[in-house]
DNA sequence: GTATTCCGCTTTGTATACAGAAAGTGATGC
DNA sequence: GCATCACTTTCTGTATACAAAGCGGAATAC
């Protein structure tokens, strides 16, 4: 057991979860990728023992997928990714529903200031920053609706669709901080409907050309295999 | 690996999964017990390598917990479980929405004869079966919704919040398929918003009493543990 | 009698070994 | 040149070994 700086133990295998995580999220890890345990266990500097016990978590997370033998990255299934995205769309307006009646004023006065410095940030940023950005204030909504569950099923798809969302939004950077300044002023009105109108609006929005994201994606990885 | 009589291995931490699975959904394993591997392989009759891959992939399913050192059964805490309540609340109504716009006739029509069955089976049936017809019918919403991510994230929390759901079946035996039929007639109708206001009546019917039937899933706990 | 310490045993996280399955490679036949 | 086969190597699932951590009981001190 690996020993943080906080006296606070970090299993071996804890560890190999974080950075297999790390690693489909920066698409170091690309889909349909047959993982090798051994160089893996090498790589991330651990023995298989551990490794597994991460990549096992991460099937489960819907992460990586298990055959009869071994471990692969899933395939980017328009099916699939239609199905991820739709229900991001069901969660979030939830959420941002249950915002509407549970946020505290010191919440969102905080949400608010996190937005400013977002548009402040946004002309400058990285797609990764921007996606970084983007999750944050839906992340937030998420802690202020009060319903650590939904909130965990939201990191949970969030992860999943990484890919096609980096796709979406290096193609389009403008409008999300704005439309996540009209979902604030909805919410702090309190008025549920029209914030889940505005929250479908802006996840519709990302939706558009699903298919055309996960054949940039394609292209993107492809151009990735090649390095 | 295991073979199955139809050629498809099963693996051993795969048997094991399910095993444990249902270990849980049987009280087997009840809230805050600590798990002893040792144990636990012996009673599976596997060793510790499988089991623990399988343990893995339940902390992630939500079903155990993982401390610094071993695996635990979660406690049943009142936040907890009124949020994964909740959760299910927003997924139902989003389901039954859905299934109102893509459910097949012939879908319908399926589920209309499983719920004849099942309401022909009530009056004579074990908890067990009630949960298993509840859950049933809903799945075939969820099913017929057309939409398998959120079909998964349904099934995942009727699993984390089967104890309690069985406390409450087993003191409200009346009135379950009356209401599966009449949000049935709804989604025949494609009324969403009729569907929805049932569905949302039926599960608030019964999150009524989480914190009786919470202390309730504890005295039933504390008596299995006696055992 | 109670609190503390020590020691032996057990448990857990991980490394390594092993066996079977799968993949790769080279030789042979057509 | 291509297909097939045999052999070798590699990979994966699992069992076992090992070391560290934790627990429980006995001994000791007050």
């Amino acid at each position: 057991m690996a020993e943080t700086g906080e006296g606070t133990a970090v299993s071996a295998a804890d560890r190999a979860h974080a950075e297999l995580r790390e690693l489909l999220l920066r698409f170091a890890l690309l889909p349909k990728q047959k993982l090798n345990e051994v160089a893996l266990a090498e790589r991330l500097n651990t023995s298989r023992t551990p490794l597994r016990e991460a990549l096992n978590r991460l099937v489960a997370e819907g992460l990586l997928e298990k055959g009869t033998r071994g471990f692969s990255v899933p395939d980017l299934r328009v099916d699939v990714v239609t199905d991820l995205f739709e229900a991001r769309l069901e969660l979030e307006c939830a959420i941002v529903r249950l915002a509407c009646e549970r946020a505290t004023e010191a919440g969102l006065e905080a949400l608010a200031g996190f937005l400013d410095e977002s548009i402040a940030e946004t002309p400058d940023a990285s797609v990764d920053r921007l996606i970084e950005l983007d999750i944050g204030f839906h992340d937030t909504l998420a802690r202020l609706a009060g319903n650590a569950v939904m909130r965990g099923m939201l990191a949970n798809l969030n992860d999943r669709i990484h890919l096609v969302r980096w796709i979406a939004m290096d193609g389009r950077r403008a409008g999300t901080q704005s439309q996540h300044r009209d979902i604030l002023a909805r919410v702090r009105a309190r008025d549920a409907v029209g914030a889940m109108a505005l929250m479908r609006e802006h996840i519709l929005h990302r939706n558009d050309g699903i298919v055309a994201a996960i054949r940039a994606a394609y292209g993107h990885v492809h151009m990735l295999g090649a390095r």
